[in-house]
DNA sequence: GGTTTATTTAGCCAAATGACGAATTATACC
DNA sequence: GGTATAATTCGTCATTTGGCTAAATAAACC
């Protein structure tokens, strides 16, 4: 739980996932969209995969990597709730903390 | 932006930001609930400040934070909200992603 | 003014991080 | 088998991070 906040505490990292969300992508195809080494790259996607927010599937010399958005979606969602934050949907004025969330 | 999400990436941060979802706290209360000295203590807080997650006020000779929902609310929920994610409330059965978040 | 109390700053250290180029591994292609 | 391509591992480096103790600052109290 912490290793996934720890991913998302990298900008690139935060990238990759956002450029993932579009559907999976080999690790040469994600690592041209920056402007850092592929090793430096390939590092990055060791943190992600070792949190879990991505998983990756060897295709022939490719390395296809997945999103796995329900890790992201526990981290997040999880951690905001824990405040009391989420669902910013009822209606569409926010309701504010009168849910009575403490006590 | 960043900067939120690189203060969340320490547990002992977000610790922190979880005491102070009951209520504002002095420097010294705060750092009592952890194991580590003071001053390493007052550097979390520094991180966390410059992050706006928290303010101080200086109230007597203690620091008084105070935690800034909003700050984290924006950080947390708006990058879920990229991936789509966000408001798991809707009657009670997650309706999954069928809400056309994409094309 | 001097002392205690609260917090931060200064200076240091070890470990982790993000970057690199070179070398290695693994697969495909001829 | 030999060569090209894809990705990772290795070794190195500079910077950042998180921790500490000691010193400095700030406010209250006698």
């Amino acid at each position: 739980m912490s290793s996934v906040f720890k991913a998302l505490s990298d900008p690139t990292r935060r990238r990759v996932l956002e450029l993932l969300r579009d559907g999976p992508q080999s690790a040469g195809d994600l690592a041209a969209k920056f402007d850092v080494s592929k090793p430096t790259m390939s590092a990055h996607f060791g943190v992600l995969r070792e949190a879990n927010l991505v998983i990756s599937e060897k295709q022939g010399k490719s390395v296809i990597y997945h999103l796995q958005l329900s890790v992201l979606e526990d981290a997040l969602l999880g951690f905001a709730q824990i405040f009391g934050l989420g669902a910013p949907d009822a209606a569409d004025q926010k309701p504010s903390k009168n849910q009575s969330v403490e006590s």
